[in-house]
DNA sequence: CTGAATAAGTTGAAACGTCAAGTTATTCCA
DNA sequence: TGGAATAACTTGACGTTTCAACTTATTCAG
């Protein structure tokens, strides 16, 4: 039996066999990982990961606020997409806008309602990253997954256009959390 | 009856430094990695991931067909999901529904025009997965992740519910492709 | 053999993300 | 100083995914 999934056509690099199989198990990772976390979190917090995600990135912020310009960069999200998000999470109770600074910045403030929420969550959330994905590996192995995904990340994200500001603000926003 | 003094402060086991750490990037490369290949195949060849993994896997079947319910399962997908899908594919002219074995399986079959369109969309594939991750990888790496996500995934798909039907179809399914 | 339970798919509605277009504020520079 | 360009959002429409409900076929118990 042939080891090559596709026949390569055109004199194209292929994926060797080892490669092949990474691959297969990191799509198979990727896809059914978050959305294992993502429905439980649903399930038994209310909110998707992604508002977990934006409501603890405010949490670590003095004042419990950031601008949406640097939220979406830190929530690995679209300015639309985390508009549209604070959008519900206003409504909510857990987030409120404020004007920022000049007058083109928003805010987002996570509220004492979301603080409170966000700390009932992260319990919930943790406990399941854990079980799904720490209690699994080896210390020797977690290290090794910092590694590897590190690495992808760092040739990921100075192409990644989140918009052209991404660019710069990521490495500022990003520092202290890294 | 029991007093109880000071409410525990953390009743539950945190992430440490390192887990935390790589929990961070994982995250990012979850959110960034899929999204980055989504749009350079849905710009590059007009398809999405999953529509690639659903011909992809067609491809390999004797007849270039299978049953949905075992589609679904390979393509890590819903068979909901799997259902709109085969219908967009469809419209395209990619693949086609058959009835299956017995009355109520369906099969998807993929056509000649689905072909000539995967074996076009296979190189432009490769080559970005091969730029995003297996050239920034050493291949020691590469056997890490392998080796890492491998672990995840068989702690995770067994818990997966895509249908009841998914814990039993799934080892068969997947036996000739890891 | 008959009715109940289960399996396999389909479908429509609601929720979410993306994309393009629109708004307002700020900066740039001639 | 006065546009033009750009930045920081917001909004609405569109496509996709999920969820629950529904259909039809098959299996199983008695």
């Amino acid at each position: 039996m042939k080891r090559q999934v596709i026949p390569a056509a055109k004199p194209v690099r292929w994926l060797n066999n080892h490669e092949w199989s990474a691959w297969l198990h990191l799509m198979a990772t990727f896809t059914l990982l978050p959305a294992a976390i993502d429905s439980q979190l649903e399930r038994e917090a209310g909110m998707s990961h992604f508002e977990f995600g934006v409501m603890a990135a405010l949490s670590r912020q003095p004042g419990r606020r950031l601008q949406l310009k640097d939220l979406a960069v830190v929530a690995n999200g679209s300015l639309s997409r985390l508009s549209h998000v604070i959008s519900r999470l206003e409504r909510q109770g857990w987030v409120r806008r404020m004007s920022g600074a000049n007058g083109r910045a928003t805010n987002a403030e996570l509220t004492d309602k979301g603080y409170s929420k966000l700390m009932k969550a992260g319990p919930i959330h943790f406990a399941e990253v854990r079980r799904l994905v720490f209690d699994v590996l080896t210390p020797e192995e977690v290290k090794e997954l910092r590694r590897v995904t590190s690495r992808i990340n760092a040739a990921l994200i100075p192409e990644t256009n989140l918009g052209p500001l991404a660019r710069r603000t990521r490495a500022g926003a990003l520092r202290q959390s890294s």
